[in-house]
DNA sequence: CTTACTGCCGTACTAAAGTACGGAGTCAAT
DNA sequence: ATTGACTCCGTACTTTAGTACGGCAGTAAG
């Protein structure tokens, strides 16, 4: 009773979710989705919940995990471990807290630089290379990564 | 007179801007530093002018542009053009303001979902992966790359 | 029966920004 | 003069997240 009319096929997930086939494909062999079930045509035909979890990997990206924070994730999932999982979301914000520091950070210094340009009519140097190459007394080399 | 006592090698230039020596080679490679002044042996020295460049691309980098466009930047350092280089840098800004919502946003969906895994104490599914796979149908797919 | 469309598969390629390697050559000091 | 550290060079490898390619098989329509 599995109509073939409407299995979700690979291309039809793909379409539905929003990805190539390839990726989908790549998922699979990155062991993010399980083999699906094979009737002996051959041709693999996935479940609502395949979709769901390459949605999930897609939210997920969306928020900045890397696949390999999400495949922590997902075996999280299959435990359902509430803990764990609101363990790594924490670092995780911690990390994104991190990089809104820097861009602030940047976007303060870009916007300022960029103020500076529009002001200095008769300057022949531009401010906004002076700064850059000025930035180097400010910084130190050698504690970041 | 140029005593090799203290000549700039390639490796004290490294270790002077924080960067790996290959890394220094590698800009050579791209284009990025020119060749510097090789006395008869075949050891390059270097002079400031190189470490400051070097200090530069470091610099913007850390301004989060990519070394493609810093080459810009540095052509235009080249010629001094202030408002193609601020040209630059205001689409830069655009990008990293971009960004910036982005970030803001899955920050708040993060410390938000951390909240609630907090306070559900005895519920069973974990907040966090719960939203995540509801997120699904909040996003419109196939509009974005 | 042929053409067209999918699907399947392994393999290879992409981009960015480096890192690593191995065999020479060179430099300063012991 | 020989050691040990450093340089030079080209080439290959790394990571992340996919994309692309080319050949083959099964199904559906004309």
């Amino acid at each position: 009773m599995d109509h073939r009319e409407n299995a979700l096929t690979i291309g039809r997930l793909a379409a539905m979710v929003g990805v190539n086939v390839e990726t989908i494909r790549f998922y699979q062999r990155k062991g993010f989705l399980r083999e699906p079930l094979r009737p002996p045509g051959g041709v693999r035909h996935y479940t609502p919940a395949d979709a769901a979890r390459v949605k999930f990997i897609k939210s997920a990206q969306r928020l900045g995990f890397s696949l390999d924070e999400i495949r922590h994730l997902l075996r999280l999932d299959e435990g359902m471990q509430c803990d764990a999982a609101a363990q790594l979301a924490a670092q995780h914000l911690g990390d994104v807290r991190r990089r809104l520091q820097d861009l602030r950070r940047i976007e303060a210094t870009l916007a300022n630089l960029l103020e500076q340009c529009g002001q200095g009519g008769g300057k022949v140097t531009c401010p906004l290379i002076v700064a850059l190459y000025a930035d180097e007394m400010k910084k130190d080399y050698g504690s970041g990564p």
